[in-house]
DNA sequence: GATGAATGAGCGTTCATTCAT
DNA sequence: TATGAATGAACGCTCATTCAT
């Protein structure tokens, strides 16, 4: 009811939002904590109260990221029509709100020399290629896809072009429609 | 016989490769001017008589990269034959020499920032979209491809697909091949 | 009597001090912040925490200067002898702490080519000038002065002279003095 | 007969100025050798084949400027005409070439720590001081001036006020004729 | 939980100067 | 005389972090 002094949760939760539009607006290299912590009013110090050290905080706003990602990709319906839904809506995403991947590529990279980076990222990307590589798998059975289609790998394409693609926002959208024709062709289910 | 001494392009390219080493090692956010000095074996801050700023210095480490990469792609034969050597040569390149790619991504996200950077990255970025959108109009007009593939676009998503793909280079050339396989299906001209 | 952890304001007043001492001995172009720092016994880091930067702290200084010179200066009595106290009190000031003029001199030079500077200076200034110049008006009415005296460009003579004499400070009593008798004539009130 | 390689002589001449334009422009704590250099259209590391180090450039420069300044004030007549053109010729000048008065004064501050700048400036003031002592002393015997002038203590009461007139160039030349007024009054011999 | 003062390592950059050519 | 490469000391400033209050 008393909404004027957050708890805890909220002012950790509030710096994350912060943390992830500074790094989205300047990189993770022009990540400040001072501007973070300006930007949800309160001392620069006060924030390692909420989160140790800067990492911590980084890590933090990789799982927001990849939760942000993950809630807005569900798809249901035959595999044809869930791996259409999920390019479309992932292109429409990035044209949207590139934001969001930026930021994601942003840690994808930083992943690469901090374990606990990656390990914060992992797990999403871990669930979405499951997810993918089911659909694959499902849509083999009924010969949804051309020859040639691995499951695994098929899902690893789709997970890289969307990654690329997310650099390039303003054709995104076309490339994974592409990248959908060449799946499933003029010829859904 | 004497290269004791080096001019002063030889210090210039010497700087620029250790500074690309130093990105592929740390990342563009941990690139030091004192350690690119200290491998070339020079003062710190006689990098600043040959690249009056850091900027200048990561410019130039653009355009090698760029440039490494560029040479490292040719192809010649049918343009099914072009693309699947093209596909299966950057595969083999991202699992082999890692580092140029995770340098250019590092570099295409800094691009986002700066557009002295994107400059320099897009020059090259052009003439590959050129040069793979040619492969794929050359190759349409011999029904090379699925349906539905468009030589703008197509290009678009072998490019995006190389990028995503450079960001997990133990499956590149995997996901590249399947690419491949997508476009070409199984009748290889 | 626990002055041994100086609060903000008393560790700011000890920089400005210390700045103001530093000016005096090397000049404005002398002054390192990491000198001024290591004066007061704190990291030189720890300065931007109060100035956030240099010319934040020399503008202090500047106003330090001027309201040490101003608080140095006060004078009672007929116009006559209020002038006779001043020009005393100066010529006796420059002679006993060249420090003070010095500095306003740095200052002075420096604030030709730094408008926020001047400003610090100016608001002394203009108290000095108008200060003099009642003097000068008030005496006109008693024919205190001799014939041609404009009030106005009295006060400025006075000022420049000041200034001119601060630059050789072993004579500046006698210069002062000798502008005094010129300006009373042999009839002082 | 050919001018385009300047002799020594002439390049070091044209260092001068440039310095001396230099310091005028962004005072003493400004100058920059390289900028010298560049003004004159040589290298930078050239300028010490000519001057040493900056501080011989700079001593240089002191006595360029007192020489400029000793030439712009000629004067004949009785005292009184003397010291009158003199003080008005040094109002205007003050008025019409700052930068000249601006480069003294800052030489005269640096000269407080820099005994060899000193020197080269004194010559030029005893000078000064002594053409105007004798001035004075002239005047004395035919009683040009008020009662109480001395001689040498008026002479550095000028200089005194010149100095400190040059610093608010705009009203220079008031306070001077306002000086001239007090010391020789309406009638002039 | 919050603050402000302080830290210290380190950064990019500057600039007079040196020296081999 | 002139150059360009190199030096090295020093500078102002940044920023994550610590700690007493």
């Amino acid at each position: 009811m008393a909404d004027e002094r957050p708890g805890g949760a909220e002012r950790k939760a509030a710096l994350v939002i912060a943390a992830y539009e500074q790094i989205a607006a300047k990189g993770l290299g022009g990540l400040r904590l001072r501007e973070v912590a300006n930007a949800v009013g309160i001392d620069h110090s006060t924030i390692h109260h909420h989160f140790p050290t800067k990492r911590d905080l980084v890590c933090a706003v990789a799982g927001h990221a990849t939760r942000q990602f993950w809630t807005a990709t569900p798809a249901t319906g035959t595999p044809r029509e869930k791996l259409h839904a999920h390019l479309t809506t992932l292109g429409r995403m990035i044209a949207e709100h590139p934001d969001l991947h930026v930021v994601l590529r942003e840690i994808d990279l930083a992943a690469l020399r901090d374990p606990e980076l990656a390990e914060a990222i992992t797990a999403n990307e871990r669930g979405w290629q499951a997810s993918l590589t089911s659909v694959f798998a499902d849509g083999a059975a009924e010969r949804a896809w051309p020859d040639g289609v691995d499951p695994v790998i098929a899902a690893r394409l789709v997970i890289a072009s969307v990654k690329g693609a997310s650099l390039g926002s303003e054709h995104a959208a076309a490339v994974l429609a592409q990248l959908d024709t060449l799946l499933g062709g003029g010829s859904p289910t």
